[in-house]
DNA sequence: ATGAAAGCGCTAACAG
DNA sequence: CTGTTAGCGCTTTCAT
């Protein structure tokens, strides 16, 4: 690969004013600026990288760190930071922490050394304060979905309004008549988990609707627990006509219980879910869910990140904290009623 | 953060001292060595990976080529990969190629400048050869899952035995007693398909069955075609008694327009799967289907990979390329009978 | 408008 | 066993 040098000498200029040419910086003579060009093009010259990032400090490379992309909702949300970051002329390394906090701080300090400009952290539980220290330390960072009270106005967040959303989702299966709902409610460590908790409470409690503590299940070593879950609160005296799941793939088991039981749905019983991920509309019957554009919330990340760099590029230090809130929708289709 | 230089200025030695210590490649007084590893302790030393690249052409960086990781097939896959990379010491980056043949030329380019040591490549559709480019260039590549006749011998790759998986998901089809099973036929295009081809027209040859190109739906323009091809088999005077999809999610869309036209799975007809994704025993019925080893397929290209570039660094070119062919497994759930 | 020179942080001969 | 030197490929003052 022919390298600034070898063009600077074909051409019998010096390697800085190739470089000059290359990155359009400076003024350069029309006539070798025209030679060079034709010269970059014949060899199809193409700047290294990597010696470009350690001069720079700057490797236009960002680092994407989630639980596993294997869970559902990540796939689009990182292909919405890809999509913005590329068009950027960023890169993104996507490491997966598999919820552990000791693999997410290998990872970040392995990037460091990268020179990598900047994290979109999905990863959190919420109590170890990655992005924080990351902040702190002059790293753009960005929080999405996945952060704690004490993160914001501390660091960019990007989510939907989680209270909102259960709220709607709550007070939709209200109005369809629902009096006893059960909520599959996910891990209580995670803050949206929370929120999502608080939107169902505030909905029960603003239609005069009894709060009842068996009808919320608590996950208990992941979502498949919900599946006995669902057979037990089935079998209470006054079981559930409807169940709200905090997230999609829970819908996804306990429609699979209820159909084991034999309950059908949504005559007997409504099942709304939470994410609208792309299989809930395959599945029979297709799921009525709370949606969350999930596509725009890895690209509001990767750009609210990317605004950070550029920000620091120019005044040498991160701008103040953002938060970003995205709209979420009730999807209705025909596991409700 | 603290540099080589840094701690060695604080140690009282020369920086190649520090680099000897760190790396361990040579020898150095104990005494020394101790005083040094102190300090790299203390001062909490990274050595800047960017540095270190550049110097030795090599960037313990290996690049993940796929269509879409939205794609369900692709994040186990793409965790097999980074679960062996780091293992070994590497980092990966994730291209999404949208199936296009420009972007995944773009990607290539980019990434070659970035010192990448190698590629795993599941994005081509077969007709560009960049696999094979790649490696007459020198450099690592294997192709997973996506590759064609010419490829072979010629490339290393890895999969699955599709002929034979198909085979065997006709076969048992045959045996549960269907005659008139109907193929979801995926892109032509794609070597991988036309194997599945192959076996499922064995099959049903060696079992005496006719083949009937009537029941063979060839997707135009994405899985969702196959909803209206199969009410439309449905209609023929002798329709389906069964269905076998080349993937999983093209048999979701296939039970689903089942569903909607009041046939009952699996006591009308059987419908049988291909990959096993994870998301097939959770649907209403479970899924029969052909499981591929998906963490697997990408472990072993991993490993492929970085044997090839471990090779390389020793003898200074590429090993003789190798095929794997994983094993697949009939899962029998409840979609068949 | 352009070249010379220094240096990003690290490693690898080559001396000693 | 350890220090000196050169250089990976690029950008950027600072001269000219």
């Amino acid at each position: 690969m022919a390298g600034l040098k070898e063009i600077a000498e074909a051409v019998g200029v010096s390697p800085s004013t190739v470089s000059r040419v290359v990155n359009g910086k400076s003024y350069v003579n029309e006539a070798t600026r025209q030679k060079v060009l034709a010269m970059v093009e014949q060899t199809r010259y193409q700047p290294n990288v990597l010696a470009k990032s350690l001069k720079l400090g700057r490797s236009n490379t960002i680092c994407l760190m989630l639980p596993s992309i294997d869970n559902l909702i990540f796939p689009p949300i990182s292909r919405g930071v890809e999509d913005v970051a590329r068009k950027n002329g960023f890169t993104v390394v996507l490491c997966n922490t598999d919820e552990d906090a000791e693999i997410e701080r290998t990872y970040i300090e392995k990037m460091k050394t990268r020179l990598i400009d900047g994290f979109v952290l999905c990863s959190g539980n919420g109590r170890n304060g990655s992005a924080r220290a990351l902040r702190k330390e002059g790293f753009p960072a960005v929080l999405v979905n996945r952060f704690t009270e004490e993160d914001l106005g501390q660091v960019d967040t990007v989510a939907v309004d989680n209270f909102q959303g259960a709220y709607t989702a709550t007070r939709y299966l209200l109005r369809c008549g629902s009096r006893r709902i059960a909520l599959a409610y996910g891990d209580e460590e995670l803050y949206l988990y929370r929120e999502r908790y608080r939107g169902y409470c505030q909905a029960l409690q603003d239609a005069g609707v009894a709060y009842d503590e068996r009808l919320v299940l608590r996950e208990m070593g992941g979502n498949d627990s919900f599946y006995q879950m669902t057979r037990e609160a089935m079998a209470l005296p006054d079981p559930p006509d409807a169940f709200f799941a905090m997230s999609d793939p829970k819908a996804f088991v306990i429609m699979h219980a209820l159909h084991d039981l034999g309950v059908r749905i949504p005559q007997d019983v409504s099942v709304l879910g939470f994410d609208n991920v792309s299989l809930s509309s395959m599945i029979e019957p297709p799921l009525s869910t709370i949606s969350q554009p999930l596509h725009e919330l890895g690209a509001a990340a990767a750009k609210c990140l990317i605004r950070q760099i550029l920000y620091k590029d120019k005044h040498g230090e991160l701008p103040p904290p953002a938060r970003t809130v995205l709209d979420v929708d009730l999807i209705v289709r025909q596991s409700t009623n």
